[in-house]
DNA sequence: CTCAGTTCCGTTAACGTTTACGGTTCCGGC
DNA sequence: GCCGGAACCGTAAACGTTAACGGAACTGAG
């Protein structure tokens, strides 16, 4: 139990060497013979060594900077992810970080600036959203090679050797959806259409597929139709949705797996439908709200922008600290939103900016003893 | 931006006088005048002091007790509670926490011995479930006079001066299985049964009362039957379902709020309703499982016992080192766990626990060294 | 006045790590 | 033999806080 922990001058009193080899040892620095380096490796391994962090942090005073790449807030989405990376930068004990926006304005546009950029900055950790994965790619590998840990959020960049990814976990959001869908329409028969953003976005192609899986499982009486792309562009999306419904009458169903729900709305209110269909989507911004109270969105699937943005955060916190993370690859149980509950999220996103700005007015003059109770109220920290 | 904080030595030195007093002013230790006691406040205010918490670690040696007073397994809720809590403590950067299990073996049984016992141990702070709050109400006041916070989880001791709590939304569950029940049913019309501990309970008063208040706004045609109190025995949960069977022919609906829900769904089978029933429940533990993927119970509200006991975690250990926490009252949003995603939580529990074995065997040798990629999978953070 | 006791205050040694600086020693080249 | 440089190593001063010690000033009792 309460042994002391072995310190550097543990290691060196029993090697017989000092203090400042057994340093340069563990750390590869130079001006270490390769005998004495494995000495000092080997009795650091049997005495058990870690590294004190407070005396690690006291003595040296460079503060890590991280830089977080993402999408300018066309929705709340990007905003609830930066405002859950600064709260997890805060809630860190040791405040020696320091954090970076790179915002870009659109898919694929100035991202690629944005990471160059933070790399020619030298920070020391990259927080990312890969809108354009296979582009972004060679941008990571770069940043790799300048030992500069990347962590992706929201989408992963497969085989760029990004230190982690966390995201929505894909398999949970599409058999989920599939499920509720099946349910809410009871004994019905008919198509089901889903969208997404392009299936060669790993995110998205696997969506569908646990959508159809668990659909053709449990709910054989529903149909699934191909999906439609619609690339993020409000006409693209609402057109191809007209021409859809026309063509399958016995369509029943909507599964909107991207931000853009609401041209399928309007497409399906064009065409009459909305009363008929159910409709399930995807994250929570203000223009859905009337639409789930409406009840003409059965359910949305919230994505939880703020919990990415936290543990995103903390991995990268903890790799660039402690050397190594637990787990580098997170997949969140996305949040269920309907009616009944819809005010309990709602509340939570206004609590938490009045919270932001309480925290921007205040003189930061903070004092060290305890200060009682504060007047926080509910809150869904992750 | 870059501002060198300010020090005790600063404050020192701005007032002419010593580092000493300086910190004895701030602790209110004795030995000090109030004169200079007020002025090194002052001056502190001013100058936006903030303690260096890496000194102050590496400073005074003592570490942290936490005593963690729960219940002993019964399903694998306090286990998954504790497994969060000894997670958040070792992600904790200065391991400087001790934490202390004391658990008792039924509701209300041991669960004072174990508090008397925290309060003797002088530890330093304590996570309770208070399955009796009224009987442990005056056990929390007398923690309080001894400077010993407390924070609650999963169930709240009202008025007993408590540091803080951390619990699952009760409106979020309560309306959403409304909701769910709601859509599930159609456009059936039948009355709706729900289960819970007792009403004395705040939690469950107010899970009932969402749900009810659910039902009413958005299906008239369902009615709601007043609530079975099953006080977590099985054969009263048993004996109350078969007789609301009989006595309610129409029923259609079941919500069990507490984890009784086996007797519940064994009451259906034998009274040949199962078929008929749509039954939502609470929480996941292995008899559940069969249970959900045949279909006989629709949905479960999943209160993510690990997710509460880090939080509790942080928000204690929030208070000890920095004298405040952000948020005292935290308000989980529950997890629906359905056919279609029942696998991806099946997965994270074991993979939890495949980690937890892993650690104990490790010799705990470790490295000082980044080590490159670890093989963790997916996880639900929280 | 002296002495003990108090109250206040300054000084200082930790805590474990980092970093810069000064010593060695050893080598090849003049 | 001396010098310059390299490679290795020890020492010591930070970092900001805590905690213990000792001294000064002041009290009141003898």
């Amino acid at each position: 139990m309460g042994k002391p922990p072995t310190t550097l001058r543990d290691i060196a009193k029993a090697l017989g060497t000092s203090i400042g080899s057994v340093h340069r040892a563990l750390h590869d620095n130079p001006g270490v013979s390769p005998l004495t380096k494995d000495r000092v490796l080997q009795m650091a391994r049997t005495l058990g060594y870690r590294p004190n962090l407070a005396a690690r942090f006291l003595s040296s005073k460079k503060t890590l900077r991280i830089s977080v790449n993402t999408l300018q807030g066309t929705t709340s989405f990007w905003d609830e992810v930066r405002t859950g990376i600064r709260e997890a930068a805060t809630s860190i004990l040791l405040e020696n970080v320091e954090i970076e926006f790179r915002t870009y304005p659109g898919l694929g546009e100035g991202e690629e600036e944005a990471f160059a950029a933070a790399i020619d900055d030298k920070v020391d950790g990259i927080i990312t959203f890969p809108s354009r994965p296979q582009v972004l790619r060679s941008w990571i590998r770069r940043a790799s090679r300048a030992v500069i840990p990347v962590v992706c959020v929201a989408t992963d960049a497969p085989h760029s050797g990004r230190l982690g990814i966390v995201s929505i976990d894909t398999l949970a959001s599409g058999s989920i959806a599939a499920d509720l869908m099946g349910r809410f329409l009871g004994s019905q028969q008919g198509s089901i259409a889903i969208t997404l953003f392009d299936m060669a976005i790993t995110e998205h192609a696997e969506k569908y597929a646990a959508f159809e899986n668990t659909l053709r499982s449990f709910y054989p009486g529903l149909r699934l139709l191909k999906p439609i792309e619609d690339h993020d562009v409000e006409t693209e999306s609402y057109s191809k949705c007209r021409k859809l419904f026309e063509k399958y009458p016995d369509l029943c169903g909507v599964y909107v797996t991207t931000e853009a729900s609401i041209p399928v709305i309007n497409a399906a209110r064009d065409a009459k439908l909305l009363e008929r269909l159910t409709i399930i989507t995807t994250d929570l911004f203000p223009d859905l709200v009337p639409q789930i109270r409406s009840g003409a969105v059965a359910a949305t699937i919230y994505q939880r922008p703020r919990a990415q943005g936290e543990i995103a955060f903390r991995m990268l916190h903890e790799f660039l600290v402690d050397g190594a993370s637990r787990s580098l690859q997170v997949a969140l149980a996305p949040h269920l939103v309907m009616r009944g509950n819809l005010d309990f999220f709602l509340q939570r996103q206004s609590q938490e900016s009045a919270r932001e700005n309480k925290d921007k007015n205040d003189k930061k003059g903070q004092e060290d003893q305890p200060q009682g109770a504060s007047d926080a109220l509910t809150e869904d920290f992750a």
